[in-house]
RNA sequence: GCCCGGAUGGCGGAACUGGUAGACGCAAGGGACUUAAAAUCCCUCGGCCGCAAGGCUGUGCGAGUUCGAUUCUCGCUCCGGGCACCA
């Protein structure tokens, strides 16, 4: 035998297989409605340039997924494609003078090509790339639907501004205070945006959690608190002398009675409008601007101290007819509810603090079991449940009832009714960048804010622009796009120049991949019902809100707009742990970056596959590991050199196992069916591709040891094929290219591409011995030899038999024997 | 502060529904082959005691339930993540 032969050539293997699966399309598909159809699905990329070991890992989860499910007989779809709006190519072309369309594409016919030579399987036909005038055309079309039923529409209102970014960012897009992209400290600023109106789906996204089986129970709690759904009640207070009416939202009404003042956000428009043209105007006036300045220049994660004025107005308690003193507050926030709180000092601490501070009143109404709190004396506001006191009418109820009844009485007497409120935020999609989907919408002096008629969509992006260094967007003064004529009167008039959230392009790629090419309408029916939702979806859980919402959202809208017939996008959600290394996350600053081109140039993409599924479930932290990857790599060459030693017995081979199994047979071939069942088993239950692995690493040292040279009795050839067939065909969708090669090695006409997963005899793989445990007190002290299925007296017997347990029993009398069949006996003394 | 995760050899990680802790791999040590090296193969490998047979001990810490706990309960410590004045 020649070692050149024996030589394991991945790269020679590697393309060979390459060109054969892109020249014969081998994963395009199309719908088949007699078949069972499966959609797999991972993030798609950035075209930052070239991809990443966090994208390996990820497109690698995702081609085993795809695969594995290829061999189980159903129709796969697996496509990917390019999120190629963004700010990077504007970086890129200010820095370097070339133009964001020509480095976005540039940069993806790069990672196009990184990503088949990892050999994933997708069916490219369906490739898309966001940045293509068909594709955001109909998020522009979507625009248009929205402002129509009024889920999209413009406002003036405080926003999160990134300087470095040059743009505002939505609530989601603030991560701990800063800008999720650039890490920047985000400021407030007041502007025009447009929103989509998300929070008129709070109630079904929340509910929606509760229907997603398939996803971790860590992101839909990221979720439900992110909506951030209370319960309680609206309470409207008369302001004492005047016309106004205070509405507060509080999930307690339980503790109205204990209300002693009023605190509204200082931007709240009662602050003003009670103080105007007192003597306390300058100074509440002061307060207000003091208090937002310190807002934006508070370190992110801090509290300001509490802090408030006086306004000068009371209004009426409608429960006590008590005058209770306003005060402008700067913890009370104006976007969330009313702006306005009552306060009870005894029973909120954040109320109890100002009212220290201040020497307001406390007045405990909620009185906890075997206690009598007093306002003078509490130190802490008391949170918790009890029973109402100095209440009225209502004294002596639950709390719990107590809100029933106090919103009910209020809804009668026409000052209050029970309120639902949401800490989720509409999303403001509004970005004053350049490289993104134009916003469809035209600016008259006479008509005001008008559409763009649908049929001269797609607003076109310009690409005749140039960068100054400023960072700002050339489309704000980019007269050729500007200027227009409005649609209505005709006249002159100005095109919107802010281009969208490229959150929205991810919002339903996945639904476009379903008919990336349909011309006339954004989805294809007949193909989006049959491929959607998306099976199994897999990608990093830094989307958790971000972009799993907008998705979730999306889908419904376009449900509504007759577009989807789904309620959710992603049936199940694998979110990957990420690739780290000497124990941090990959970065070019730290130094610890792997490139996977050096990676798959030394190893090939086979044994980088295979090392990122082994050394940790998907789930967890990847850690890189240079000796790990050998290790993978050492494993392939062993399978590779093995069967092309016995290349020509394995060909001769029919495959016809003979009618007597001899020991090492039936040893080979229980291990065989054994192997079979836990990766399936490891791969179906939670995609636990590690200890799938290392099953098949057991089969192969089984089998290597069988057939080592100083073993005595050898396997027949029939159970060594199976046994070889059998590895490479479970391996086949985490090492394609060394399988498919290895199969045709051994004489197979028809590539592995299609074949089925093996099937699992539970005959075969019974042990014919099995070890039994015997336990005294509870400690192994011995270990039987014994057939499978005894009965527990004959197992009793042989376990008080063994001469070492009887040792340990000593004269002690045995009070319990328990049998566990086929695993332990315990002898308690 | 609140809400989730997690903690197992030198390392990455296994362990069905409470039933042999440490599968599989890496590293390390020893050996074979070789003029030598690489590659490959074999052996050892949680800790302590012991020549050995074997014993004791051991899954972050402390209790508990149980014949039996990495697994269940309670209380802590540390690490990671999310939220953070949301009324």
């Amino acid at each position: 035998m020649s070692t050149h032969q024996a030589r394991y050539d991945f790269t020679a293997i590697e393309e060979k297989w390459r060109h054969h699966w892109l020249e014969n399309k081998t994963w395009r598909v199309a719908p088949d409605p007699a078949r069972k159809k499966y959609y797999v699905l991972e993030m798609f990329p950035y075209p930052s340039g070239r991809i990443h070991m966090g994208h390996v890992r990820n497109y690698t989860i995702g081609d085993v997924v795809a695969r594995y499910r290829r061999m189980q007989g159903d129709n796969v779809i697996h496509p990917m494609g390019w999120d190629a709006f963004g700010m990077p190519a504007e970086n890129a072309a200010i820095k370097n003078s070339t133009h964001p369309a020509q480095w976005t594409y540039e940069n993806i016919d790069y990672m196009r090509g990184q990503l088949q030579r990892l050999g994933l399987s997708y069916d490219w036909d369906r490739e898309l790339a966001t940045c293509d005038p068909d594709y955001y055309r109909w998020e522009q079309l979507f625009f248009l639907k929205m402002l129509e039923k009024g889920l999209a529409y413009r406002k003036m209102t405080t926003v999160n501004w990134c300087q470095t970014c040059q743009t505002v960012l939505a609530n989601e897009q603030v991560i701990a205070g800063s800008c999720w992209r650039c890490d920047q400290e985000v400021t407030p600023r007041r502007m025009h945006g447009w929103f989509l109106k998300i929070t008129a789906y709070a109630e079904e996204l929340l509910a929606g959690c509760d229907q997603l089986p398939g996803w971790p129970e860590k992101v839909l709690t990221m979720q439900r608190n992110w909506i951030g759904k209370s319960t309680g009640a609206e309470l409207e207070f008369q302001v004492a002398e005047r016309e106004e009416k205070l509405t507060v939202f509080t999930t307690r009404p339980d503790t109205v009675f204990g209300a002693t003042f009023m605190s509204v956000a200082p931007e709240h428009p009662l602050v003003a409008e009670l103080s105007r043209g007192t003597e306390r105007e300058t100074k509440i006036r002061d307060f207000v601007k003091r208090t937002q300045a310190a807002r934006r220049h508070l370190q992110t994660g801090e509290e300001a101290p509490k802090e408030g004025i006086f306004t000068g107005g009371y209004c009426i308690n409608p429960f006590t007819g008590a005058k209770l003193p306003i005060y402008a507050a700067n913890f009370v926030l104006m976007e969330y509810g009313t702006g306005a709180v009552m306060a009870v000092p005894a029973h909120d601490q954040r109320d109890f603090e100002f009212a220290c501070q201040y020497g307001l009143p406390v007045v405990p109404v909620v009185q906890p079991e075997g206690e009598k709190l007093a306002g003078d004396t509490m130190t802490a506001a008391h949170e918790g449940p009890g029973v109402l006191a100095d209440s009225g009418e209502f004294s002596g109820l639950d709390w719990e009832a107590a809100k029933t009844a106090i919103t009910g009485r209020a809804e009668e007497q026409g000052f209050g009714k029970s309120q639902v409120t949401y800490r989720l935020r509409d999303w403001g999609i509004s970005r004053q960048r350049y490289w993104g989907t134009p916003i469809p919408i035209i600016h008259c002096d006479q008509c005001g804010v008008q559409p763009v008629p649908e049929n001269e969509l797609p607003v076109v992006l310009p690409t005749d622009i140039s960068f100054d260094q400023s960072g700002k967007s050339p489309l704000h003064t980019l007269e050729s796009f500007i200027s227009t004529a409005c649609p209505a009167c005709g006249g002159d008039a100005r095109r919107e120049t802010d281009t969208m959230d490229t959150f929205i392009e991810s919002s339903w790629y996945f639904a476009r991949y379903t008919c990336p090419d349909s011309k006339d309408e954004p989805l294809h029916r007949p193909a989006a019902d049959y491929w959607l939702p998306v099976d199994q979806y897999i990608g990093g859980v830094e989307h958790a809100i971000l972009h799993l919402l907008y998705s979730r959202f999306f889908t419904k809208v376009l449900r509504d707009l007759g577009y989807l017939n789904i309620d959710e996008p992603f049936s199940n959600l694998l979110t990957q742990g990420m690739v780290i290394k000497d124990g941090a996350k990959m970065s070019k600053s730290k130094g610890n970056v792997v490139d996977p081109n050096e990676l798959i140039n030394k190893y090939g993409a086979d044994t980088v596959r295979l090392f990122s599924l082994f050394a940790a479930p998907p789930e967890r932290d990847l850690e890189w590991n240079h000796q790990g990857v050998e290790g993978a790599f050492r494993f392939l060459g062993r399978i590779h050199r093995f069967v092309m030693e016995h290349r020509e017995t394995l060909r001769r081979t029919d495959g016809e196992l003979p009618a007597e199994l001899s020991q090492a047979d039936r040893t080979l071939h229980r291990k065989i069916h054994q192997t079979i069942r836990k990766v399936g088993q490891d791969i179906d239950n939670s995609f636990q591709f590690n200890t799938a692995i290392s099953a098949v690493m057991e089969l192969s040292n089984t089998l290597f040891a069988l057939n080592a040279p100083e073993a005595e009795a050898k396997p027949d050839p029939a159970v060594n094929c199976l046994a070889v067939q059998t590895i490479v065909t479970l391996l086949f969708p985490m090492v394609p290219h060394l399988c498919a090669e290895l199969w045709e090695e051994m004489g197979h006409a028809k590539p592995l591409d299609n074949q089925d997963w093996p099937r699992y005899d539970p005959e075969a793989a019974k042990e014919d011995e099995i070890t039994m445990v015997v336990q005294v007190k509870g400690k192994v002290r011995g270990r039987l030899q014994v057939p499978p299925g005894l009965p527990e007296e004959k197992l009793k017997e042989l376990a008080l038999a063994d001469d070492r347990v009887k040792g340990f029993i000593g004269q002690a009398p045995v009070r319990k024997i328990i049998v566990v069949p086929d695993k332990l006996v315990n002898i308690v003394i």
